[in-house]
RNA sequence: GGUCGACUAGCUCAAUGGCAGAGCAACUGACUCUUAAUCAGUGGGUUGAGGGUUCAAGUCCCUCGUCGAUCACCA
């Protein structure tokens, strides 16, 4: 049951009110003829072509949420916001009696959704404003909106006061930070913008989408922790997806040449300000193309979504300016690594001397493990946070790719880059191992390394092997977190600032609704 | 998981160990061009939860919860 608090039940008493004076605080119908923007602009044309004697007239019905009234006895003033922004009502006492007006400013509040139909005017400050002939309450708000006002200075600029700032809060109850902060819905429609502009840009470039299991018997495609789950009727055990390759690779084995999904991943890892358990991953591969032309591929697409969200390829991420222009800065792993610490790892071809190799450099390596965990160490560690600009960072050691493809004649080298922006990853990509045999023995080879660590331990999809058996035509394949993307093209430090309803832990609310 | 910080009215924030406050929001009243409207008045609190020290705890100590920053983890 609801627990209301003293503000609610003031307005809980206003909607008995309203029925008793025979208004129905949630009407099932509602009219609107302009948006806010629309009525401003239309009014703003008609004026430009009245005279004397022959004024603008624009009639107009507009529907959105109070977020500001001020009462003056027999006039008042009133801010509705609706998508397309805000606009001031005028209601006076002349045009709808004092009856209406008085339930207008003791039964109405701040967050109720209104429609009113009236006139356009400008009143004498210059604000052009609908003066109301008529209103009708669309839908009561009984819990207060999180107070906040905007204050425009004489400069021009707009401070905000008391806004929703609590992070906590506004992560909790997206719909309220929605619902008052402009910026946060601008945030939202920019994501939709890029997702839309990566669509686009692979449909144009005659990749095929398509959509693969969530819930997969085997997981696969990448080294991460999933969860479980479990079907009952059939008794089976099943993993949410940790990656989308493995399917979509088994499609080029069956002659779709260019195919790309834009999805969920499910990671049971940790949660942190560039990771949530569940992320929205797109995978792209296409046939008779190498890691080069992925390179292309990928510069070009990230340019798109950008110049189309932010109509320009370069964009501020906190407070640096980052350019996606192509073509990226192509850096070999090898020779990154070599500049920053001075260690060439084509010269310590295991992971003994290695070790040995950074230990010299007076270097803390991770222990006992394997040459390429030593070399993700080394770029993790001194590499990635030099890497500001777009960089593709290429040549991996083959241990931590088991689904890359060798370097033609450098057995300890794939064909791999991953796109590093402001210091972070962005993207993975590789010339995808299509030799069935070479990939069933990196699949045991995987599994022999791991047997120390049971969690991280691949396991071995024989239908995906058969799939290679058949045929699979030599490929690109590509992948790139969304969620990240949208940080970068939206200036946002934490993913959940890009997540409309991020992974949080249960509050004591939620708590309450669960089911023993 | 480690470390550090935050949590006070619906929202944003104050309060040397000494009566828990302000602005906005809310309520009552005045006001026919306001715009953070103004003016007069009123109500609103288990100070995240639980324990402890003290004559006295929002404040000091302990445990826990949540959030944030950072580190670890993370292809």
């Amino acid at each position: 049951m609801t627990e209301f608090n003293s503000l609610e039940k003031i307005r809980l008493e206003k909607i008995s009110e309203l029925r008793d004076a025979g208004i129905e605080p949630y009407p099932t119908r509602a009219k609107r003829t302009h948006t806010a923007a629309q009525a401003i602009a239309e009014f703003e044309a008609a004026e430009k072509n009245a005279s004397e004697g022959n004024p603008a007239v624009v009639n107009a019905t507009l529907a959105g949420r109070i977020r500001a009234t001020r009462s003056m006895g027999k006039l008042t003033f009133a801010h509705i916001e609706d998508g397309s922004g805000k606009i001031q009502l005028f209601l006076r006492v002349n045009e709808i009696g004092q009856e209406r007006l008085s339930i207008f400013d003791r039964l109405l509040d701040i967050g109720d959704f209104i429609q009113a139909e009236g006139v356009m005017m400008r009143t004498r400050t210059g604000e052009i404003t609908l003066h109301v002939h008529d209103y009708t309450l669309l839908a009561k708000a009984v819990s207060p909106l999180p107070a906040s006002k905007d204050e425009t200075l004489a400069d021009g600029t707009v401070v905000r006061h008391a806004a929703l700032e609590g992070q906590e809060l506004r992560a909790r109850q997206r719909y309220a930070d929605l619902a008052v902060n402009p910026a946060v819905r601008e945030t939202f429609r920019k994501r939709a913008k890029i997702v839309s502009s990566l669509r686009r840009f692979l449909d144009d470039h005659d990749f095929l989408e398509v959509e693969t299991p969530i819930l997969q018997p085997i997981y696969g495609g990448a080294n991460a922790k999933p969860f479980t789950t479990y079907h009952n009727q059939l008794k089976q055990q099943l993993y949410l997806r940790i990656s989308f390759e493995l399917y979509l690779k088994r499609l080029l084995v069956g002659n779709l040449e260019r195919v790309y999904e834009i999805g969920r991943d499910f990671r049971n890892e940790g949660v942190s300000y560039k990771h949530n358990p569940e992320f929205t991953q797109l995978e792209f591969y296409a046939a008779y193309a190498d890691y080069l032309k992925v390179m292309e591929l990928t510069e070009e697409m990230v340019a798109f979504a950008c110049q189309e969200v932010n109509g320009t390829t370069r964009v501020m991420y906190q407070g640096q300016e980052i350019d996606f222009t192509p073509p990226w800065r192509r850096l070999e792993m090898r020779q990154g690594i070599l500049d920053v610490t001075g260690i060439d790892i084509s010269a310590a071809p295991d992971a003994e001397s290695l070790a040995k190799a950074i230990l010299a450099k007076g270097y803390n390596p991770p222990v006992n493990t394997t040459r390429g965990k030593l070399i993700d160490y080394l770029v993790g560690e001194y590499l990635e946070p030099t890497l500001i600009q777009p960089t593709f960072l290429y040549n991996y050691p083959r241990d931590i790719s088991p689904l890359a493809k060798s370097i033609p004649g450098d057995p300890l080298t794939v064909e791999r880059f991953e796109g590093y922006v402001a210091g972070f990853e962005l993207c993975n990509a590789f010339t995808e191992l299509n030799d069935p045999l070479d990939q069933e023995e990196r699949f045991l080879q995987m599994g022999r390394d791991y047997t120390a660590d049971e969690e991280e331990h691949n396991l071995l999809d024989e239908d995906y092997l058969r799939a290679m058996y058949y045929g699979m035509p030599p490929n690109g394949g590509f992948g790139m977190g969304v969620d990240r993307l949208t940080m970068l093209l939206t200036d946002k430090h934490s993913i959940r600032e890009v997540l409309l309803f991020p992974h949080l832990r249960s509050d004591e609310q939620t708590q309450e609704g669960g089911e023993i």
